[in-house]
RNA sequence: GUGGGUGUAGUUCAGUUGGUUAGAGCGCCAGAUUGUGGCUCUGGAGGUCGUGGGUUCGAGUCCCACUACCCACCCCA
């Protein structure tokens, strides 16, 4: 693609560890919604549930960061599974697109990463799009700020959740994501991370926000996105389903300057994203984006009798060679039939291989649309249809 | 993990307080001039009523378990 990202695949199961490590034993992911098994050699493994962990391994493994860095990579369609109770707009296997990119420490890495999708998107018709961003600092900043969201809990705490009860000690800033009523009560006059950012987050975040005015990227600032993966630092953001199921992510992602490193690798800053497929057609049906199912045939070969199957079946054959996108009878179908369905398969010529015709060393050619008929002669008959469509 | 809903023909569903051979629309197949689609008409094929157990003289219908799918919460793409 125009910006320089190349594609990397990379395998449906990883080790265990690897996302216990990654993505952080305290998430939800980790906790209650991997597919882990055992292969015959007793050792763990788990079905993808994200795809940054799985890249970041590959870029270890690779030695990719021997090359010239920043490295950039997407995946596109790579199978995710979650283990949960699926419904409209999440599934137990999607699929995701996602970009990573490795050794570049400016805030350009965002930019570009944003900028890209965004223009991804629109690009295919959607509008209404906001992206959500935010700050949750580095492990210089965020501690302080751990220990300022304590100190405003305090006796608080006791008011809210049980889940957040437990997020106190161990995932303080996931505090700021619970959607109890009660909680969100309390949340809403939480100090922001925003205001204990280190200076150079600060700087990083401001200047984020200077290069997607720049390209002119709709943004907010939330304060309260904080992901739910545990290996984020600095900016994180998302982008939400606008119609249907309001409130989803399309698209989330962030930086995680400290994962590389963090699975053996070397300190490597790094930064991307991953967007649902099933999610952006869900989106592009709900605003009347689809586009239309391209023609599965542009011919359909019909024979008549059972003495010109062979002929008919040859000629499709001798059109796919063209690169016409033919069919012929499977189904031992009278002349009638194989009309009907071609017309229910919207191929848009039939050619009809007949005794006549064939005798006369001619195909004739009907356009289902015009119902013209015309005749060609057999040996440049499939020359002729393939300039015809392909043109 | 929690809560709700639904499983009857290929599909969308109907099936009355349990009662004979389980229905409809659409789809499919065939025919209505023996070589031509879309519309119409006629005929036809197709179902162990999700699975297992129970109640009953009798269960698609009532009860239980299991299972699958849908929806919502949590969380995420």
């Amino acid at each position: 693609m125009e910006a320089g990202y190349r594609e990397i695949r990379t395998p449906v199961f990883e080790h265990t560890e690897l996302f216990l490590r990654g993505v952080g034993d305290t998430t939800d992911i980790v906790q209650k919604e991997m597919y882990t098994f055992q292969d015959k050699g007793g050792r763990s493994i788990t079905l993808k549930p994200e795809g940054t962990a799985g890249a970041v391994r590959a870029f270890i493994e690779n030695h990719l960061f021997q090359d010239a860095l920043p490295c950039k990579v997407y995946y596109l369609n790579a199978p995710i599974f979650r283990y949960e109770n699926p419904q409209s707009g999440r599934l137990r296997e999607h699929h995701q697109f996602g970009m990573e990119c490795f050794g570049g420490k400016e805030p350009t890495v965002e930019a570009e990463l944003i900028s890209t999708l965004f223009g991804l998107l629109t690009g295919m018709g959607l509008k209404n799009l906001t992206v959500h961003i935010n700050s949750i600092g580095c492990p210089e900043c965020r501690p302080k700020y751990h220990q300022a969201l304590k100190n405003y809990l305090g006796e608080r705490i006791r008011d809210m959740c049980e889940t957040c009860r437990a997020r106190f000690e161990k995932n303080p800033l996931r505090i700021l994501d619970c959607k109890e009523e009660k909680c969100k009560q309390i949340v809403k006059d939480a100090p922001l991370i925003l205001d204990c950012l280190c200076d150079e987050c600060r700087e990083h975040f401001s200047l984020l926000q200077s290069l997607l005015t720049a390209r002119q990227i709709p943004f907010e600032i939330d304060p309260h996105i904080v992901r739910g993966l545990d290996y984020y630092t600095k900016t994180v953001f998302e982008i939400i389903m606008q119609a249907g199921r309001e409130g989803l992510a399309l698209c989330g992602g962030g930086r995680y300057d400290g994962l590389v490193e963090q699975l053996g690798g070397p300190a490597t800053p790094a930064a991307g994203f991953g967007i649902g497929v099933e999610r952006i057609l869900m989106e592009l049906r709900n605003q009347d984006l689809l586009p239309p199912a391209p023609a599965v045939t542009d011919v359909y070969v019909a024979n008549l009798g059972t003495e010109m199957k062979i002929p008919a079946f040859a000629f499709a054959q001798s059109l796919r060679d063209l690169g016409v996108k033919a069919d012929s009878d499977l189904a031992g179908r009278s002349l009638k039939a194989q009309f009907k369905f071609a017309d229910k398969i919207a191929a848009r010529y039939v050619a009809i291989v007949g005794g006549d015709e064939y005798a006369r060393g001619v195909v004739k050619l009907r356009d289902m649309q015009t119902k013209e008929e015309k005749e060609l002669p057999l040996e440049s008959a499939a020359k002729e249809i393939a300039d015809l469509i392909i043109r």
